[in-house]
DNA sequence: TGCGTATATAAGCATATTATTATATATTGA
DNA sequence: TCAATATATAATAATATGCTTATATACGCA
């Protein structure tokens, strides 16, 4: 494993992830990147909404954003300090790899990696 | 691993382990079980805070509890459904077994395992 | 330069969470 | 049985969280 974490830092990292649309945006990026509209589509949800949520990933340094044009680009962090953490979570989780297929079959994927 | 988990059902678990006395408590059960007075101490906490944070574990299916005379001895409840998924996330942590060795030079250790 | 699309941010509101205070219940031992 | 100790629960208050609405910013293209 990379850094040692200690308990309060593993609870604040743990209460961010403790919530669906963020755990599911961040087991999403583990196979893909992923652009902001997306995720309005995929969560169904509020542009602002998701916007908030990603910021909080990113405060946290867990996602980067890269600019695509007029799209903004989500994606892990590998240099985040508690990856390895993180990683070893996601990769239990289930992958979310349909949710991107589904966007692809209705047109509306954006980003390309 | 255990059974495998729903989104849903995962950022709920990481909700509840997304508090520092929450995820204290288990980090400390996985060493060692622990009466409600002694996790008292050590968190500086009031009884009833204490109390309310280990009915959240064990609502969960979490912690299970003991009584031993006049004292309630939790533990882990290895039967828990993603028992092995918390495993894992506990054993990254730092060990916490420095707290109840200091609870033992105080005298103030009520359980033994 | 001006419009359309994508995204971020701020303010306000509704809900959830956590602690405190007060009280109830259970057990032990005199 | 009564008092002391340990624990649980209920009500309430303080705070945190996440959403909505409104608005600002950034980019691409005509």
């Amino acid at each position: 494993m990379g850094q040692s974490i200690d308990m309060e830092q593993a609870a604040n990292l743990l209460k961010l992830l403790g919530d669906k649309t963020r755990l599911t945006m961040l087991r999403i990026l583990l196979e893909q990147d992923c652009c902001v509209c997306e995720f309005v589509e995929i969560f169904e949800a509020s542009q602002p909404a998701i916007s908030q949520h990603l910021r909080k990933l990113r405060d946290a340094g867990l996602v980067k954003e890269n600019r695509r044009g007029q799209w903004m680009i989500y994606s892990l962090n590998q240099q985040y300090e508690y990856f390895d953490y993180v990683h070893l979570l996601l990769k239990e989780l289930p992958s979310q790899a349909d949710k991107l297929e589904e966007l692809e079959k209705l047109g509306k994927r954006i980003s390309c990696d």
